[in-house]
DNA sequence: GCGGAAATGTACACATGTGTCAATATTCGA
DNA sequence: TCGAATATTGACACATGTGTACATTTCCGC
């Protein structure tokens, strides 16, 4: 578990607070992340919590600027992706649905939770949401769509995911790449090429029958 | 506030707590379902709880039992009205999203905020889902679209709505009105009638302009 | 191998929550 | 009007959480 720095005796860090925080936020939502539990799941003295953080809101805090920095980005990086459809490109934003390490879907449903006790939060939530639709918007108008019509588009698609977030839907990786052609053809309008499709599935290591 | 059964001196209920316990998840989630903080905002001893219900479970569970009534009972229904075409047929679904007393939005994600941390609410929600959707699948069937289309459809269609939930866009009326021959086109596939948008805009009291 | 910084632990004070019990107050029908 | 059923309360016992003060231990450089 512990590697870091070699193999010294203390075995703490803001690290592995953060860590540990992070799990029972995924786990079972922000009431979890108590410290006393931590500490326990830690094996460490609650009270050692407070050599690495002023207090429980810093944890919370570095929470959200971890899942701020995450997910938000590489969702508008992939949205302006090259692409030479926008089917295609479209695919490069599906990237992230079915990419961990590009949009961790369950750490964001934790954060849409934790924000209906915290009017903090949920106005961070609230920016992101804009900063995404927008982004997929540009990418809408990108291949001649209006603002209006890419407005909504923008939103189906996005709006999708995130309900399919809210669902914590379990669909298994096949039957997910099976309906993505249809779900293309139902946000961008057009059928996507099989090389586009075939491109897409040789990147996250899918062999279609 | 209370006026059930004439002014009799008890001030306490279960009706009383029931509805208190819900504002309270609706405002700040389950977590602040508490029966000290239920006690103030009614003005009882916080022992007097324990002569309506057993524990706090017990509230918790007539809550859930509240929600599988409300939410679920309507949107089948709904998908099942009578309709000449799909779009119609679609903008009877649309009624559940602009009408409080068919669909509780901000019920349906505290709900779904609570599934996190508890799995006989996960299962509930879960089930619910496949519910809502099954019903939204039959209704693309019934109007010509093979299974696995219709399969499609129904998801896109129900996970906007979770989506636009977990959202909790406070969009205003006009603009939501305004964005529905565009949804009802990417989700059908087909441009919605005039007169049959003027009678689900008359239906909710909105004068297009 | 010593001293100070880094990390951990123990004890305390306090806050908020749960549930039980016995005492008290209120209503309503015989 | 007197009781029985209905409702309310304060005192108690306990559990879990927070944060501070003050040791104590561990590590590393000199």
């Amino acid at each position: 578990m512990e590697q870091s720095m070699s193999d010294t005796g203390w075995r703490g860090s803001q690290e592995g607070w953060l860590e540990a925080a992070y799990d029972s936020l995924l786990e079972s939502g922000v009431d979890s992340v108590k410290i006393l539990p931590l500490a326990k799941r830690l094996n460490l003295s609650r009270t050692s919590f407070y050599w690495f953080f002023k207090d429980r809101e810093e944890l919370l805090n570095a929470l959200i600027a971890r899942w701020r920095e995450k997910n938000t980005g590489n969702l508008v990086k992939q949205s302006e992706a090259y692409a030479e459809s926008l089917a295609e490109a479209m695919l490069n934003v599906f990237d992230c649905w079915v990419n961990k390490d590009l949009f961790d879907s369950q750490f964001e449903f934790a954060v849409r939770s934790w924000a209906l006790q915290s009017p903090e939060i949920q106005a961070e939530v609230h920016e992101a949401d804009q900063a995404r639709m927008e982004a997929l918007s540009r990418m809408f108008m990108r291949f001649g769509y209006e603002a209006g019509p890419a407005d909504v588009r923008a939103r189906t698609t996005y709006l999708v995911q995130i309900g399919y977030i809210s669902m914590q839907s379990k669909e298994d990786l096949a039957l997910r790449m099976k309906r993505i052609p249809e779900y293309i053809a139902i946000y961008t309008g057009q059928t996507p090429q099989q090389r586009e499709l075939d491109r897409f599935f040789a990147r996250h290591g899918y062999k279609s029958d």
